[in-house]
DNA sequence: CTGCATCCTTAATGATACTG
DNA sequence: CAGTATCATTAAGGATGCAG
């Protein structure tokens, strides 16, 4: 008998993928992933790019990460405490798509606050 | 005098990218976005197509690309309604980061799986 | 400095019923 | 069929204070 290979589908609701997903398609994630692409940071260094993010937020997004695999937690013992992040070998892989996502926000936000001033301008019957 | 150009950046708090990031960055669009690839689709059909999601989420995410000029939407005036969405030239440029990030779910769950096990089964101190 | 604990507010999501 | 409206629930996020 041969084992047989799980088909992972996140349009599936119940597909372990899709909370993998939920977990990457997120706006935190994608900032977190991008402001760790040069390479490993300190939390406070973190929270001073991802300019906005709470520390709450932080704590339990970097929190996540780790517990996926996706970055590494380093804290050294000393005082005043130092903890650095770094992404994984499975994190560098998210670099570029999610790092294509911060761009295409960019590069195409006139495009889209055009597309808002449109839409909002329009008569409303 | 010249004009200039303004430097969108979704690391800062108040950049209107980041609102694009935030909508772009997110497992219902990235969903529907999938969804909507291979063409234009009744909005019953994606429903079904993304297992899981309410009506409501639908019609309000929906109605938020439309909004960003990421879907268009037509309505037939027939009865019972039709209504079909489809991508639209700004949508289309976000098939292929999305679709990436569908298909790392899928490709990477073992892996991500294979972490939280060991997250979770860590030492409590 | 790095967080966690707590309290509070807001946003997201779900379930159901109903209309054109 | 494709929504909207309503109600109820849950999750996300922000502010502050404190501990190691």
């Amino acid at each position: 008998m041969e084992s047989t290979t799980p088909v992972w589908n996140v349009m599936l609701a119940t597909c372990p993928s899709r909370t993998s997903l939920a977990r990457i398609a997120n706006k935190w994630t994608a900032m977190i992933v991008i402001a760790l692409s040069d390479g490993p940071a300190r939390f406070g260094t973190i929270r001073d790019v991802v300019a906005g993010i709470s520390g709450k937020v932080l704590s339990s997004t970097l929190r996540d990460l780790e517990r996926d695999g996706i970055v590494t937690r380093t804290a050294y013992d000393e005082m005043p405490p130092r903890v650095e992040y770094e992404l994984t070998a499975l994190g560098q892989t998210l670099r570029e798509p999610l790092t294509a996502l911060g761009v295409w926000a960019e590069q195409h936000i006139e495009e889209v606050l055009a597309a808002r001033d449109s839409y909002d301008d329009r008569p409303v019957a």
